[in-house]
DNA sequence: CGCGTGTATTCGGCTAGGACATT
DNA sequence: CAATGTCCTAGCCGAATACACGC
């Protein structure tokens, strides 16, 4: 059923594109389009390689032009004033539904007895009972901000009342949404179709936009629902109420000449403007931090993919002088001016140890974490010898969401040196750099080449170090599961040096335990179709038939096909448990030039289905477009 | 062997956190 | 140089999907 129903959804799709295509061809743009692309095919462009007609790909083209490689019309549209666009319309956020008050038999306890809660009241009350069994609700300031903020929202006379968190009884209240979440899964398969569909239309109304001339997908057009603010790490602010967001707090941007959204009815937007100097669809402030929060594209729109790959294209001229700017800064290790040594110091460690930049942060507002320029004394130790190693540091410190960074590392002896003058004369809580910031070392950066900063050296050394491992450790004569193996673990190197870690999986230890089960029970199963394999050996030996002999060819096919089979589970075992900690997801979204994988694929035949899911094909769509299998990073 | 059902795994939405440019 | 604005990076978690299993 779901089968014929996604070829029903491709012809649907199909459709549409040769209607868009239709009317492309009558503004003739798709011919003045093709002879450019001619034209740029004869050399100029590095990466112009492309065969139309021998594309595989096409699925991966804008669905409205279909005109050509994202690349090239990437070429083809670019502009050099700053401005991000030329035309812009879309259908503006969509709000979550307004709130259901409980139903009466769902009730609240306030020191034993029940109460019915205003409205607004109750609303916020819900937050809190929805989150009862999770870890936050334990914490002090959790509790503390939420009941602040939850009293604002009372009657004077609930207010006179409820005057402690600890009298209060939410149970009756998180019973209540459990069963609903429970019912929600027991809904009939109709009833989810239903919802699906609903589900899709607004995708269809509200996901898209118009961005010059092509229909772009959105990235988030859901606004924000309201909800307790949920810090990671130790947050001051954790628990604090995030308010409904009304149009009256929305800014719309969009191009002047276009069909404005319209606001819900009885309501209007706060600012409608037309600045193509940005790529926010939509925007408003959080009350929490004070922040600005957007409606931006999804990754696989022209506007993020083009970024995208300018940040590798930065990455790759650092490639080109980084030999330079190492031996500048080890020169500067010695410079007599600490300002400098700092800052060669610091950029030193930005490159080996691939840390963030670092900036400050506004104490008490924030968690308190840091990246390399923010470091102070209590999150380094030195020690001249340790373990059989001279001079190392160990660095042990909350980094971006809290996660921790710890570390050790043998280093030079003049960086060594450079960190006990430092440190001298400090306390725990003094900056490590205390002459050096963010903006001082960008300022440097940017010297030292166009568009350097920071992360570019993260970005760079992620994706060098994929590509050396994928040499390192595949070789052709490998089968695929064992040349995925090896990408992960490629993978792997780059996700412990940009310290992505992520909790293991609950349910890890068992999961583990099944997998090694089938092994066992593969085993078993090869040891047998062997013995088989042998006895029809035998016979085949005696009998001397045409049927003996076909005998064995099928037990032969049967031992090759199990042990294919073990080999695949004994790789993904091995696969898994190192990867217990690691998450892999964020550097090859982020760090890995995406083109260092296709070509590898490419090169040893891995379809690139098995790197890329369907998402992150499309992401990546221009590179799977214009990479050829000997690409260098 | 196909089908429905329950369970493990993967995906993608969500939204907070950070880098860095601009004001 | 601090505040503000923009957009990229991040882990978590519920939903979707793949997979195992029994009939």
């Amino acid at each position: 059923k779901s089968c014929s129903e996604k070829k029903h959804r491709e012809k649907e799709k199909e459709k549409e594109r040769l209607k868009h295509k239709e009317k492309q061809k009558e503004e003739k743009v798709d011919l003045i389009v093709e002879e450019e692309s001619q034209k740029r095919a004869g050399g100029e462009v590095e990466m112009v390689r492309h065969n139309r007609d021998n594309n595989k790909n096409a699925g991966l083209f804008c669905n409205v032009c279909l005109c050509l490689p994202l690349f090239l019309r990437w070429e083809e549209e670019k502009c050099t004033d700053g401005s991000k666009w030329r035309f812009l319309e879309h259908k503006g956020p969509v709000f979550p539904p307004p709130y259901e008050p409980l139903p009466d038999r769902v009730r609240f306890h306030y020191d034993g007895k029940a109460m019915k809660l205003s409205p607004g009241a109750e609303e916020v009350a819900t937050f809190y009972a929805k989150m009862l069994d999770h870890e936050y609700t334990t914490k002090d300031i959790f509790r503390k901000n939420f009941f602040k903020d939850w009293r604002k929202e009372m009657t004077s006379e609930e207010k006179s009342k409820i005057t402690e968190l600890k009298k209060c009884d939410f149970t009756e209240m998180h019973e209540y949404f459990k069963a609903q979440s429970e019912a929600r899964k027991q809904m009939s398969k109709e009833e989810k179709q239903k919802i699906k569909e609903e589900n899709e239309r607004i995708l269809q109304e509200y996901g898209y936009c118009v961005m010059d001339n092509h229909r772009e997908r959105i990235g988030n057009f859901r606004i924000e629902p309201p909800g307790l603010f949920r810090g990671r790490g130790d947050h001051p602010k954790m628990g604090k109420l995030k308010r409904r967001i009304r149009p009256e707090d929305i800014i719309i941007n969009c191009s002047k000449d276009s069909v404005h959204p319209k606001a819900p009815p009885g309501t209007r937007w706060k600012e409608v403007r037309h600045d193509n100097k940005v790529t926010w669809l939509v925007s408003w402030t959080e009350k929490i931090q004070g922040s600005i929060k957007y409606i931006m594209l999804n990754p696989s729109s022209r506007i993020k993919g083009e970024k995208d790959w300018q940040k590798y294209e930065t990455a790759r001229r650092l490639k080109k002088i980084v030999e330079r700017i190492r031996a500048q800064y080890r020169e500067d290790w010695r410079s007599k001016e600490m300002r400098i040594r700092q800052r060669a110091v610091a950029l030193y460690f930005i490159d080996k140890l691939a840390l963030r930049a670092g900036n400050e942060k506004d104490e008490g507002e924030t968690a308190d974490t840091v990246g390399c320029c923010s470091l102070r004394v209590e999150h380094i130790r030195l020690h001249p010898q340790m373990d059989g190693q001279d001079y190392v540091v160990e660095l042990d410190f909350p980094g971006k969401d809290s996660i921790r960074y710890y570390n050790k590392v043998s280093v030079e002896k003049r960086v060594f040196k450079n960190l006990q003058l430092f440190l001298e004369n400090k306390q725990a809580k003094d900056d490590l750099f205390d002459r050096l910031n963010t903006s001082i070392l960008n300022k440097h950066l940017q010297e030292l080449m166009d568009g350097l900063t920071a992360k570019v050296f993260r970005t760079y050394n992620a994706s060098i170090t994929l590509q050396q491992q994928l040499k390192e450790l595949t070789s052709s004569d490998d089968n695929i599961p064992e040349k995925i193996l090896s990408y992960n673990r490629a993978n792997r190197a780059v996700a412990v040096l940009c310290n992505h870690q992520r909790a293991p999986p609950k349910t890890f230890e068992k999961s583990m335990h099944n997998l090694q089960t089938k092994i066992d029970e593969k085993k078993k199963q090869l040891s047998a179709a062997k013995k088989e394999l042998k006895a029809a050996k035998a016979d085949a030996k005696t009998l001397r038939d045409e049927k003996s002999k076909r005998v064995v060819e099928t037990k032969k096919k049967a031992v090759q096909r199990i042990s294919e089979q073990l080999m695949k589970l004994e790789v993904q075992a091995t696969d898994r448990e190192e990867n217990k900690q690691i998450a892999l997801g964020t550097s090859k979204l982020n760090y890995l030039d995406p083109r260092i994988s296709v070509a590898w694929c490419k090169k040893l035949g891995v379809p690139i289905e098995k790197i890329y899911n369907k998402t992150q094909r499309e992401k990546f769509a221009w590179a799977i477009d214009m990479t050829d299998e000997d690409f260098e990073f």
